[in-house]
Order: structure tokens, then sequence, then C-alpha cells
DNA sequence: CCCCTGAATGAAAGCGCTTTAACTTCCTCT
DNA sequence: AGAGGAAGTTAAAGCGCTTTCATTCAGGGG
């Protein structure tokens, strides 16, 4: 079972008894110089580094973590990071973390909580100080017990825990959320169509229990009602997040109605799809169907046309989770932050057909 | 420097020796029981499993590591995770290590030598047994050197090092190379082209010196010599990859010449761009120009038009280097492995126009 | 001239774990 | 019945490093 590597690790390392040796001083002497955690000469210094050099001297980092008592490492949880949001999130977190010379590991769970769980003991194994769970859920009792679980297993090995984009279950668990602010979002991109005369607009893609989505779709009634629209006018299709949701979605809603002029989706994937079966149905977007997305993937101003989105900079969400959670480690139990988001107006946007002789606001 | 962290790693964890007493044994059993090293009777296996887990016993995995001479640990380096392709091959590569319980750790460079390099050394450190390099590079003298110290550096701390879809510069250094055939890929998809009816197809994306991109040009320079046509119908365009690049270089040849019927885009980011710059030309595709990519990311389907290219499993692609590395610890020193690709037909390719008449073969 | 202070250094303890070598038992075989 | 194992268990060694505590040596003030 073990046996598929004929153990390579097995070469002799130099260690820093060696290095000390050559540069004739004591393992201490040459810990404090190699290390820097101590002043020392440098003269001593400079031979000492001088040795390692010549020796190829590789510290070992178990060795140290483990009489240093852990070591600066952050792990980022995502459920994969071929989604490019996803990704930006993870490379945030990279970066930030290697900023501050941490190590950072991704793991994948592929949306399956057992995985979620045995990646979180992992780290608690490997002595992690930060894990950052990353991307949306629906909060259901499962959630609950799963985050009040992790939030005591890390804080009892003294790691912290941060939730991105994901609720807190209880204020009074030692976790830090930051997220972004999808009810103004929605708010925002709702408005934007309603500005260009849409009145009869759609939300694709809630996914009830969701809080990102529920949010967003919080954000769109919001928008509507501001505009004097009554509640019925709100109309949610709840098919989920992601291209094929959205595909499948939209095709069936158009066999269905037309009594709609634009179309507000739950993320950029999901406009994607959208975007393609309103093709597909013969319809052209914006000229018959003005369509928005959410997230501004890198990729949404090659959609068909551009899209006109809500950016969330994904990247600096990665980066202010760690941020925030290195520099406030006072508030990170039941700490709250939102992140600010803002539109981004390309093609896919137009004023309605039906009154093409309005002028947009 | 170090202080913007009020260690909360400094919680006791309960150790190996307070779960042995309270299961009533030894370390040493306790140890057998916990890792499964040695058999241990079922009575006092449960004891102590029992014992751990009433005490939330965590273990060390630094510890483990140090007596244990190294851990299950794999390293994927990547220029950026955003990039959907290197995005694929990192998922596959950690897909491929957890299913063998090796941890994974991702880092990326932003196509800078020294993090590179960097990277390397903390993978050293840290105990790495598989380090992966993934992505085209220019062959360059600089290049040659860095991958010899990487090689000469890895094997000495008895690393792997696995290079993906880039070259090893000496046969005989002791590395791995898994990529897929470039030339085959794009000599098919050129034929594609050719047997669609075109006859003045440019290759847009060259970058002279890069490995994969040459393999790619070879493939359409052999594809056209197989048509018959003379070496000067190919006419190909370095403009290096990205969709930057394919905007702007599409943008420009279309200013330049119309004497061109289909391109073949350096990746299918070059042709995002590429499709765009047509668009803003004016033109349609396939009607006027048909274009083909290559990769197939995930959203090539949703290319105005959807776009035919070539697949390159690139999750495959990391699983492969995991486990090629994994299994074949003779050949890694100088084995060469080359993985199949095939085209994915869309809709953004057709006739050329001009000779509209013709059907394709 | 001696004692005190501080800088430079070293010996040794020990981080938490695995593993070796030794030691009991308790059978089984002759 | 006694030798020879097998099976279960443990004490102790040590993985490579940092750090505490002790020691040495210079220099400066009383």
């Amino acid at each position: 079972m073990e046996n598929d590597m004929t153990e390579p690790g097995s070469r002799r390392r130099v260690t820093i008894r060696e290095v000390a040796e050559r540069a004739g001083v004591s393992m201490a002497t040459a810990s404090r110089a190699l290390s820097g955690n101590h002043p020392v000469p440098a003269a001593t210094r400079a031979r000492v580094l001088r040795a390692a050099r010549d020796l190829d001297y590789v510290a070992n980092a178990h060795a140290r973590a483990l009489v240093g008592g852990g070591r600066k490492m952050a792990a980022v949880v995502v459920r994969q990071v071929t989604s490019p949001f996803y990704a930006q999130v993870a490379e945030g977190v990279e970066a930030e973390a290697a900023d501050r010379g941490w190590l950072c590991v991704v793991g994948a769970t592929g949306g399956d909580p057992q995985r979620e769980m045995e990646f979180v003991q992992l780290m608690r194994e490997e002595g992690a100080r930060l894990v950052i769970l990353v991307g949306g859920v629906v909060e259901d009792e499962a959630y609950r017990e799963r985050v009040a679980h992790y939030a005591q297993a890390l804080d009892s090995t003294g790691a912290r825990l941060v939730l991105c984009g994901r609720p807190a279950p209880d204020p009074e668990i030692p976790a830090l959320v930051v997220e972004f602010d999808n009810e103004a979002g929605a708010r925002a991109i709702t408005g934007h169509l309603l500005s260009a005369g849409h009145r009869r607009i759609v939300f694709l893609g809630g996914l009830p229990g969701n809080t990102a989505l529920d949010a967003r779709v919080a954000g769109y009634r919001a928008a509507l009602a501001e505009h004097g629209l009554p509640p019925e006018a709100a109309r949610v299709v709840d098919c989920g997040l992601g291209r094929a949701a959205g595909l499948r979605a939209m095709g069936e809603l158009l066999k269905e109605t037309r009594e709609f002029t634009a179309v507000v989706a739950g993320d950029d994937m999901v406009a994607a799809g959208a975007l393609r079966a309103i093709a597909d149905a013969g319809l052209a977007v914006p000229a018959d169907l003005s369509v928005v997305g959410y997230n501004d993937i890198p990729l949404a101003e090659d959609f068909n046309p551009p899209l006109t989105t809500v950016r969330t900079p994904a990247e600096e969400l990665g980066r202010a989770a760690v941020r925030i959670a290195l520099r406030d480690p006072e508030h990170a139990a039941g700490s709250h932050h939102l992140l600010g988001t803002h539109i981004v107006v390309r093609r896919s946007v137009a004023p309605p057909p039906t009154d093409g002789g309005l002028t947009p606001v």
C-alpha cells in the first residue's frame, strides 16, 4: 500500500550540527546565526552562513515547527479551484500569506462536507494557524453543527477560523466572517435595469437557504420596491448556480412565458447559461432581452454580448480575510466584515423593446 | 514584525503520552494503535482510540514527520491559479494526491523566476517529496540553469521533480517530463481547417523559444505540408499568449491584410481576444473567418461563437504527473511522457467564404 | 584591585512522536 | 517437563532543532 515509492526521501540531509562543526561553533550559535532569533556578532554569523552555503544546508521545517510550537501556515478551503471566483479568492489568500512569509495550502472539497471535515482535521494536525472556508452554503442544521464543531476544534488547537461568504451560525462562535455585501450589489444592479426602463425583471438562480443568494434576492426585491413596484412584480426562479442550471432554467422559462424584459442572474456562470439559452431560442441580447450577471469573472467580457455585471473583487476578499484575521485578533470572535462591490457596465443591457422610445434615465 | 498575531497557537495540545496514560498503556502501544504501523490487539486498540477521542487528541504532524523521516507532501507550482488551464492541472494534482493520502500545496509565482526559486527552496525545507512545475516557458540559458539547479537541489533532499508542459534541458537530469503532444494537436486542428476547405490559415500566438508553442507551430506547418501546401503558405504571428495579445494582434493583422480565411490560435485565451477583434472589425465568425483555439477551457463553449478547439485534459495532466512520478521511480530520470488530445468541434469553423460552394470533406 | 554588568558562547533539556531492543507471558512442540 | 517461539508490551533512544541556563571573558566603576 505504501510501497509505490522507492524512498528517494531517504537521502541524508545536512543537519545544523554539521554546519556548526564546520563553522567551529556550537549548535546553539549556529541556530542563532541561521534563524536570526538572537543577535550574533557579524564575524561569527558570516562564518556560519558560509558553512551552511558550502554544505547546502536546508533547515528542517518540521524540527523547527516542533520545537518552535507551530508554524506560519494558512489554509483555504474551496469547493473547487477551477471555479474562476474561488480561484481568485485562493490567489488572494495565497498572495497575502506569501507577503507575510506564511505558507498557504489550498484544499478542494468538491462540495462534500465529509471532505471538508477531513481537511479541517488534517489542518489541525499540520498546525495551521488560520483556516479560511470559502463559498456560499445553504444554512441548514447540518451546516450549523459542522461550523460549530470546526470553530471549537480549531480553537482548541489555537487556530483561527474565517468564513468567507458564508454565515457564522451563532455570533458567540469564535469565527470571523468576511464577505461581500450581496444585498447592496443586487440592489444596485437591479436598479441599473430599472433605470434603463425595465419593469418586468426576473431573478434567475435563487437557492433558498443559501445566504449569499438569499441576500441577492433580497436586494433585488428591495430595488423593485424602491422603484415603486408592488411585491408581486418580483419573480425569482430557484434554479441554483452554475452554467448548466442557468441554461436549463432559462430555456424552460422562455418556453413558459415571455412576460419579462430583463433577467438578473445569480452569478456570471448562470448568466452564461442563460445567454446561450436565449440565443438558442432565437432571441437577441440586449435587443430583445437584457441580462446582467454577478461576480465579473475574468471571461465575462468575452461573453456574447459582453456581460454587464457586479464586480466582486475576489482576490481582495481573499486578502482581506487573512489581513483581518491576523490584524484584529481581538475582534475575531463574532466579527463581521462587509466588502463593497460595484457595477461594471458592458453591453448586455438596453432599454426594453416594448417601450423602446423611452430614454434611459 | 512578528507581533501582528497574539499567539492563539499557544494553547496546549493533548499529547500521545496523555492518551497512553488514560488508556493505561505505554506511549509505544498508543502510538502503534493510533498510527496502525504495527498490529495491536483489538481490545487494546479500542481502548486507545477511545481515550484519544475522549481527549480530542490531535496528532502532531511535525513530530511525526520529524521522526518518520519526511511526509507525504506534493507541491504544484504554476504561474497563477486563476488561469483556467493551470487551475485544472492543479486540481488534478490535488485530487490524485488526496486519493493517496498526500497533502498538496500550490504555489503561484506570477511568472517570476525569483519566486519560483524561493518556493522550491521552501518546499525543500518543508520536506515535499514531489515538486511539479507547470506551464510552458521559453527555454533560454537562464531557464536551463534554473532547472538544473532545482533538479540537483531537490534530488539532494530526496524529492522528485516533474516538469509539466516544459522541457528538461538535459536528458541526464533527474526530472520527469509529462506533457501534451502539442505537435499532434496542432496538426489535427489545422487539418480540420484544411478539410473544411481553408488554404490560407494563419497561426496567431507564436512565442519563439517557448517549446509548447513552437511545437504547435511545427504541427501547424506539418499539417500544411501534408496537404500539399508550400512552406510559404504558413504565416505565424508571434504575439504570445493571453487574451490581450490576441485582441491586439488580430486587430493589427486585420488592418494589414485580409488574405486569409482561418486562424488557429495559440490557445483559447488568444482565440477569445481574436474573436473580439474580429467582431470589432465588423466581421462574422465563422461566416467570414473561421477560428480555432487550443486547450478547451471550460468557458470555450460560451464564446461567440462557441469555439472549436483542441481538448487538452488538464486535470488528467495533473493526475498523470503525480501518478507517473510515484509509479515509475526507476524511469523518473530523463523519462518523457506524452499525453494525447482531441478536437472538440463547435461552431467557429465553416468553409471559407470565397469557395463557399465547396463541400467540406 | 575587586566586583559587577553585559556580551558571546556552549551544554543540555526537551518539543511529540516512532521505533528498536529487551522483556514478559503464555503456548506449543518434542 | 523443559526448550523454543510467538505475541504483547514497554523503556528508552533519538529525529533536528530552539532555547534556557550556565559559563566565560572584557571592560568599567567604586
